[in-house]
DNA sequence: CGCAGACCATACGGTCTCGTATGGTTCGCC
DNA sequence: GGCGAACCATACGAGACCGTATGGTCTGCG
């Protein structure tokens, strides 16, 4: 069974985010989260002050791995196109929209910034891709209402949406 | 203080639409519903057997609401331009944005009927605008996509964005 | 008048979840 | 070997919410 040891708030920061990002925020209770990792409450507040206070570490950590695996993913494609495709499709992240309608504040300053550095992004592809400086912000900001709008499309349908936000495809 | 004598089921259902367009589904209960309407919930469950089957109610009258509104709405707009723009903007109702994250069964049901009257109806204003049969579904993919993405965005940012979905503006 | 039914108040039981209290076990280390 | 801290189990209290039970009030109507 490798019965690990021993429990890190990061492991459960993970099986927070897991949770999120199948059920939805307003499903992420400390009980259920401590019988996932084979443990119980007594053991969530060894680690955490409080089920918030857990949130707090997971959103910094999904913050964290989002911005990395985002940067590792785009410096391993060379043509611009492709990387905007790839940036497009990353609006159907999960844990993104199950966080999306939540009104905590720590979770709205967590994704205002998110969402800036994914406009941001969206605004340099499109510049790279010899956009003319004024529209190129305009395109990311169409590009991203849109991103932030695929998963209430079917996969198909999104594949149609975002082709049209690749320039020359 | 015009002691409204007595309470009807569409106004129990008006004042649950009002609050999930504040504060969202997981916020509607019944005991701060009642105080709203300045009753108990012992009037609550006198009109209704339960909260779902109120729910149920309040969804269908949405629904309904919503689709003579659009349709009174767009029949008042001459230039098929501007109508496609107001449709646009309709992608800012708070009750569809709070419904959205829903797993309810019969809230999915009620947003992918209404889902896709809106696919249908810009793929239609297009046709009108005299964008190619084949492309016209796929603006309007592209446009449901931004549609439903709108509120993730400042008002002003969203309409540059809405702007870009009207041809030749 | 007086009754019946519509409409609402009040009080209660049951469930879920958070957080606390407290006790038990394991492991490093003197 | 024994001590202390890390780590977890178990049991409990408190509050929010759903739904039920029951009783009160008002109103139309025979």
């Amino acid at each position: 069974m490798a019965t690990a040891k021993s429990l890190s708030p990061e492991a459960w920061a993970d099986a927070a985010l897991e949770v999120i990002s199948e059920a939805g925020l307003e499903n992420l209770n400390v009980e259920s989260l401590a019988r996932r990792l084979g443990v119980t409450k007594g053991s969530f507040y060894w680690h955490f002050s409080s089920r918030s206070s857990m949130l707090l570490v997971a959103l910094a950590r999904w913050e964290r791995l989002e911005s990395e695996a985002l940067r590792v993913d785009q410096a391993a494609i060379a043509d611009p196109r492709a990387r905007l495709r790839r940036l497009l499709w990353r609006g159907t992240d999960l844990i993104l929209e199950r966080l999306a309608p939540s009104a905590d504040s720590s979770v709205v300053r967590t994704l205002t910034r998110v969402r800036d550095r994914h406009i941001d992004q969206l605004a340099a592809l499109y510049r790279e891709l010899d956009v003319p400086e004024g529209l190129a912000r305009k395109r990311a900001l169409l590009a991203y209402a849109a991103f932030a709008g695929l998963n209430h499309l079917t996969p198909e349908d999104a594949g149609v949406a975002v082709d049209q936000l690749v320039p020359g495809s």
